[in-house]
DNA sequence: TATATATGTCAGTTATGTTGACGTATATGC
DNA sequence: GCATATACGTCAACATAACTGACATATATA
């Protein structure tokens, strides 16, 4: 095997274990909770942007109503996510955080946090603005993400 | 929100979007298979490694051995793997692509690889050093990964 | 010979996604 | 004001890929 080929493997093996390891933690406390990496994914996004429209985080997360309707509904019978319908447009339902859904979304975006910042500390200097490059080099329309992550 | 958040959270939703457009290209592909991201992941493993054990499949991929069985079980019977009984250890079967295995491994790695040489190159010098470097930091046990991923 | 290891299989469950259909409320364009 | 589009919700059926637990068999090793 060449060795453009040995080290594009290596690439695509690391992004597979690091991503695992990266979800892995989360996933485990969330699992004491009963939730699941779906509710994270909407806790995440509803914490980085409250009274987010149901159809913008639906545009985000690429998935269908009905899945993310049955995460969405447990998280708000169970008092992490709350409610509330558009002043400006009363078909929309805006999405926040409750308090127990904030702390819960802290608890594990810090974990996530801080291996991120290890990873950084221990890759040298520079590495955390290349490392960011890249991954936005490799999601095929960064335009269609969310504003406030195109810098 | 500090600038350290939100710095930290971009890494956080560029990880997450990177690594489903990384993935969800090779989804399509195996969709025309009848295949999913677990036949990807044994035929990838195989590929790499010929003549892999089942357990030590089973060990890198962190799943049960029924979970492997089941996919192992279709590649099989459609050609794209092939097994043999280790002479050394009449116990072990090892597992190796079949020429079928192969040509769709390579036609889903080519793509992969294609990606991250894509986003290298527009990533700046010392951008893929970098981007390995950080990788590697995120992965709890590094020691514990098949011998050829650890340089 | 006893025990450990490697593999396989059967059965049931869970999490997360899908499609398709249908209903309702609100906004918008002509 | 009426037709159409958008936003949301819900019901039902289904698929994939993981899980646990139990049990069986063959082979290796102490």
């Amino acid at each position: 095997m060449s060795n453009r080929d040995t080290n594009i493997r290596k690439a695509i093996e690391l992004f597979f274990f690091a991503y695992r390891d990266f979800t892995g933690e989360a996933d485990t406390i969330l699992d004491e909770y009963g939730f699941g990496r779906a509710h994270h994914r909407a806790i995440y996004f509803i914490g980085r942007s409250p009274r987010i429209a149901v159809h913008e985080l639906l545009a985000i997360l690429k998935i269908t109503k009905q899945s993310l309707g049955r995460v969405l509904g447990q998280l708000i019978t169970e008092g992490y996510v709350r409610q509330e319908i558009d002043e400006k447009d009363g078909r929309r339902r805006l999405l926040t955080l409750t308090k127990f859904g904030a702390s819960l979304e802290r608890l594990l975006t810090e974990r996530q946090s801080q291996r991120i910042e290890k990873a950084y500390a221990l890759s040298g200097k520079g590495a955390d603005r290349s490392f960011l490059k890249v991954l936005e080099h490799m999601i095929d329309d960064l335009g269609s993400i969310h504003p406030e992550i195109r810098d």
